[in-house]
DNA sequence: TCTGCTCTTGACCATTTGATCAAGAATTAT
DNA sequence: ATAATTCTTGATCAAATGGTCAAGAGCAGA
């Protein structure tokens, strides 16, 4: 008995390139329709490809889905591992929602992936919210309690203050289009940057007597 | 040439009634997988009542989903309107941000509904939007720039604080899934709007010498 | 009661869509 | 060169899904 659909065993040039094409476009489809709302269509017209041919790398599309997702996780978490504990705790959380405003600028198509993600259960990645991304936010709140506790900065939950720059920094992301709409213009990202980091930070600083 | 299928041209009980059923059922089915992820079968099945019957009183999927959008946009924009010229500006922001993170509490189906939509481009609402929302932010922002004018509150940009207070806010709901997984547990609704006000408004205190 | 309207549904249809298959083209290794 | 493997695609399928239809049941007013 003889399998009849053989999949390569190893990874040549030709599948290097052409999964990461069709990874680009299935970031723009997901990421504009969802996981139900794209179809497997679109995504291989995006990446001038037949369908079947798509399917030979991707064999459904959830798989390329689940991918695209892994793909880009670790990138969603480095920022907040970079917060220093050595150093000045203004800077360093200035620094880390500084890097997420960038992130959203720079690749919203991937914050919409996720939010649309949770936003619909997190059916694909419950095990990296409840297991990496759990850990290490449990870790960074220690850091920021730390500093509360020094008298660094002033008292607030550091799980809650964590969660405050996640939603105000996808925002602009997330919700550009709402953004948009109400400010009647393009959002100016230089700006925007600058508000919120007066907005979250200003709160923060201890009383100088 | 007589018309095949007449629709009903008056409200009856019966109507009012299984409309109802409708779009409390679509409220579920729409706010968990959105508008393409959502079938008119599951609708009709949380409804208890058939698929005809269903397409009897909404014509189309899109007539459902857009009478819900329209059943709670005005209840969006309430907390926002009640906002006081003439009251203390923190009790007033305050009051805001505590009805919106309510809003989040009671009702995280219609933001969740909220967020898809506005995440795949707001096709169905852009004229809310680009129109009474606007004008209504447009509003509240002059009242916040009168505060800070008068000195009562710190000088921040006060459409992007508005837009943090709905992030934040919003966030509760539309990614409690994240929230619950981050925490380890149910997340406590008293305590986050606790923090949430403590980090949104601690920085809006103009320093007293 | 009888007439006309509203309400309900089983059966059905057309389209979309995720996925398969067989067969040929291109590439790689020997 | 040639055999083996990888890559590509037109044709096709089965299931899901939005929507229609005709016919009957229920209900309200005369």
């Amino acid at each position: 008995m003889s399998h009849t659909k053989a999949k390569p065993v190893v990874n040549t040039r030709i599948q290097a390139r052409n999964k990461e094409l069709i990874l680009e476009a299935a970031l723009d489809v997901f990421s504009a329709s969802g996981f139900r709302g794209a179809t497997v269509d679109q995504i291989a017209a995006k990446s001038e490809m037949s369908k079947p041919n798509l399917l030979y790398y991707f064999r459904r599309k959830e798989d390329i889905y689940v991918a695209l997702l892994e793909h880009t996780l670790s990138d969603w978490l480095e920022p907040l591992r970079e917060l220093n504990p050595a150093g000045d705790p203004l800077t360093e959380l200035a620094r880390y929602i500084s890097a997420k405003m960038q992130m959203s600028e720079a690749n919203p198509k991937a914050s919409r992936l996720f939010a649309n993600e949770i936003l619909h259960g997190a059916p694909m990645i419950e095990k990296f919210l409840k297991g990496p991304l759990r850990q290490l936010v449990a870790e960074k709140s220690q850091v920021i309690q730390s500093w509360i506790a020094a008298g660094n900065i002033a008292p607030v939950d550091p799980y809650h203050l964590i969660f405050a720059i996640w939603a105000v920094t996808q925002h602009y992301a997330d919700f550009s289009v709402q953004v948009d709409a109400v400010l009647g213009r393009r959002e100016d990202s230089k700006a925007a940057q600058k508000a919120v980091l007066e907005i979250l930070l200003r709160g923060l600083q201890v009383k100088q007597s």
